[in-house]
DNA sequence: CCATTGTCGGAACTGTCAGTTTCGTCAAAT
DNA sequence: ATTTGACGAAACTGACAGTTCCGACAATGG
């Protein structure tokens, strides 16, 4: 996830020449994450972030492989700090407080998140590295999931991979295609879809 | 949806010159067609389509606006006779079996299907179009959906349009993130998840 | 038959953009 | 002081979308 350094340091030799200017990671980092958010639908070039960041092109891709990568780390970071995984003992709050948080944030940053996906369709690192992100936050879900049906909200039965698909399905969807609101009341009626009583 | 000729003849003259050569267009949308089929994850250009279908740039331009539009044109044709609407009297039974084909159609022509999303999501005019097609497919399910809740086999209060994102979000989240199968063996087990019995 | 209208292939062209390379400069560590 | 490596500037390559110009050819109307 982190910038692949090519020239790595051996570990005999601790560190020698000038160090690495944490400045400019950030700066492309975040210059790259507001134009993405901003330009709605026009592609965003590594040029652009270059010069909105005041780096060179160079320095981009002396610590990021790619465009998709630098994208990616974008919203990884961006993404970190925007949900927190609840745990009330009730599954339909816990559920609906962390599809609320998320669905704000995703509403929040779907430039972003598109502009991600287009890159991930077209390059095998950006698919790989969304992939891994989105096993992350598949995992916090799961474990939401998992305390709901031990405690008996949700069937035994119930494959939680198939309602994770749905829930994030429906995220995606709305997100990529049908480009409709992902509100508060559709993270409830989605809570109450899914932990309907048997 | 069809191409949008640019020099479309008046009423009045009804027709001179040279007429369309029907086997170009159907050239241009097989070649594309079986190209991006193939050619999983590496973009098909147009270039290559008309190189592939023994066509010129320029009579592609002539009858399409863009690569998208092409790319579009060519699904929509290969989707139309894939899938029939099923109307058992059952439910149930209705909805594995639209959901069974839709998925064996989805799995064939998975890769063209990427391929279009990555075209929608840097041009607007296949975007465009991509929901048009979307709005088509999901219009046969919601009949589905609705001729069901009528008999009573679904809740009156259960919202359509959210269930049809669930079941269209899974679908495209497993096709272009996941990257999961979609089997015969999910269409009945998603089937089962939305007609729960209350 | 012949002028007109429009289709088609070939090929050159423009502009954009990802990714590379070269060069010169500057900072840190020995 | 010398080495190592970070950085900017800028030129470059190659791919590709979309455009334009040309010349050939086919259908139609007179």
């Amino acid at each position: 996830m982190s910038p692949d350094p090519p020239h790595v340091p051996a570990a005999s030799r601790p560190h020698t020449g000038r160090r690495r200017n944490p400045a400019v990671r950030q700066a492309v980092l975040d210059r790259a994450a507001d134009l993405l958010a901003r330009s709605e639908g026009i592609a965003v070039s590594i040029d652009a972030i270059a010069q909105a960041a005041g780096v060179s092109k160079h320095t981009i891709y002396r610590w990021w492989p790619s465009k998709g990568a630098v994208l990616l780390e974008a919203v990884v970071e961006r993404a970190q700090e925007e949900v927190t995984i609840p745990d009330t003992g009730a599954l339909a709050t816990d559920l609906e407080t962390f599809l609320a948080d998320t669905f704000r944030a995703v509403e929040r940053e779907g430039a972003l998140l598109r502009g991600l996906m287009a890159e991930a369709l077209r390059e095998t690192t950006a698919a790989q590295g969304m992939r891994e992100f989105v096993a992350a936050r598949r995992n916090e879900l799961r474990a939401l999931l998992m305390r709901g049906q031990e405690r008996g909200e949700l069937p035994a039965e119930t494959d939680l991979e198939l309602t994770m698909d749905q829930i994030y399905g429906l995220m995606w969807y709305r997100l990529l295609i049908a480009q409709s609101p992902l509100t508060a009341g559709v993270a409830a009626e989605l809570t109450r879809a899914i932990t309907r009583p048997a």
